[in-house]
DNA sequence: TATTTAATTAGGTCAATACTTAATTAAATG
DNA sequence: CATTTAATTAAGTATTGACCTAATTAAATA
């Protein structure tokens, strides 16, 4: 799954609007335009750009075309989004930061509490700084 | 919380990278620039919408203001997208939706199967149909 | 209390996105 | 196999979003 592509998929309210009924209901195309109140082309659009995230899955039936919402990347999402909520913080350790500086930097931004170097790793080259 | 604002602060590059880089250590704001090669103002930028969305918290240390990421918040939004893969599928009950017109809708979409009532409520007028 | 300094806001540019209507496509049906 | 019809794609426009530099703000410190 990518990520990016399914939030920027939801990421709108026509989108999160057209899930929300697919998931409730089997509307085809005009029945969204209607229920929406867009053209049928926009919410064509709208339907490619949340079947190419893999949020639908689309099937003809008779003349018409209905769409499923693929829960499985609605619940992948919310693992992976539940897993950066699991990431730790990793304080200054240099151990963990190969390009760390410093040994140490047990109060670093008060002023004074690091040396010219690690303030360079923090906030660039004292030229860009002032 | 507001899901909508929530997922178009997630929904850009340059803010997740914010916030992976804000999960792990303690940025300032300059190093945040530094790190993904955009200006302070950008970032800033970033940091007000992801603030805003209640992704973030500041706290002012010394000079440097520092970030520290709202877990609840993305717990709460993984919850969220749960709930909508929780939903079920009414099908066509008439009883779930006062405005449909039919008793019931056995293989709809199949030509024929739908009388004008029907057809009028799930694809519009018929003047506006051709 | 004047100065320093990081962060923010203002103002402007360019690219991406969300719409529209019109044209096209492709599948179902007579 | 020609016709019908829903959906999609094309083409164009207007809005929104992401970036920049420059100006401003507000807090810490001398």
């Amino acid at each position: 799954m990518n990520t990016m592509q399914v939030l920027k998929a939801m990421a709108n309210e026509t989108r999160m609007e057209i899930l929300t009924l697919l998931l409730r209901h089997n509307y085809c195309v005009r029945a969204l335009a209607n229920e929406l109140d867009f053209s049928e082309a926009t919410i064509s659009q709208h339907l490619k750009i949340l079947r190419e995230a893999g949020l639908l899955i689309g099937e003809k039936r008779g003349y018409f075309m209905h769409y499923d919402v693929e829960k499985t990347a609605l619940i992948e999402l919310a693992r992976e989004i539940e897993a950066l909520a699991g990431i730790e913080r990793e304080g200054c350790h240099p151990k963990l930061r190969s390009d760390c500086p410093v040994e140490l930097k047990p109060s670093c931004h008060k002023k004074g509490t690091c040396d010219e170097e690690t303030i360079e790793f923090c906030h660039g080259k004292e030229a860009d700084r002032e």
